[in-house]
DNA sequence: ACAAGTATGCACCTTTTGGTAAGTGCCTAA
DNA sequence: TTAGGCACTTACCAAAAGGTGCATACTTGT
């Protein structure tokens, strides 16, 4: 028995409108940036806009508010926005983010931990896509 | 200064192409089906397309076969082709792919765990959807 | 006066993603 | 003979995702 599935993990199948509580949970972390700014604020606590802006760099200020927005419609995070001057705000995660947060941690570790495979597995990707690109040599 | 990280969690900065682990690791399992078919086999040890594409349902065969050829060349599944008559393969999860169901774990138990809210968020975002949509009444 | 920073909004456009439908080759059942 | 299942493959297309750049309203610094 080289491969004994180990024991059901709690994907219950059969849910309302999810094929199991994965599919739910992606669903509601869809989007390029969402685990990352989850998992951002859940190190740093409440954090500016601008500060976020500039951590997460590659983002967009279209992307990084829409993200936000979404975040805070679905409850996950707090926006507060402290109506001074020069605008500010900043964003906290509730309890319901939190514990998103924590759910990500595997996933933080696993990536850390098989780095060198994942860099491995992207430099496959980008090679066989410029192949892709250029059917002709060099 | 004024902000101090509590603790630093496994999310190292500064990685080679990467903003930190859990970005390594979202960017290997991008892709609307990836993380339901690592956790499915998983679940149900090997398994032949035909039962896969059975048991996710809204999965065209375009997608599956995809998805299914992404994370084989990334080394997170192992395809097994019997070359037999009708055709036979079936797919499994490799030691490393196993490694990353097993970090999906939590994201799958919060989903469940948090069902209730989720299927509310998403009451509300398909809500807002239809109003955008019709911006005159129903 | 002018540039820059603050937190957004908006219009426009490209890229990526994903879906549909058809076809392939081979075999079995009716 | 026709139908259907298997495991795909391909071409074509629509929708979503995401990026750029400009605008806002106000303040501070030069």
């Amino acid at each position: 028995m080289s491969k004994t599935p180990p024991q059901a993990p709690p994907c219950t199948p059969t849910l309302p409108g999810f094929t199991c509580g994965l599919d739910a949970t992606l669903r509601v972390v869809a989007g390029k940036w969402k685990p990352l700014i989850l998992y951002f604020l859940a190190q740093g606590g409440p954090t500016r806009y601008g500060e976020l802006r500039r951590a997460m760099r590659d983002v967009s200020d279209k992307m990084l508010i829409q993200q936000l927005k979404e975040l805070t419609a679905d409850g996950l995070v707090k926006r507060t926005d402290y109506r001074e001057v020069p605008p500010r705000v900043d964003y906290a995660l509730t309890p319901l983010g939190e514990s998103l947060a924590q759910a990500l941690v595997p996933l933080c570790t696993w990536g850390t931990d098989n780095l060198a495979e994942v860099t491995r597995v992207f430099a496959r990707r980008e090679a066989s896509a410029s192949r892709e690109e250029r059917p002709a040599s060099e």
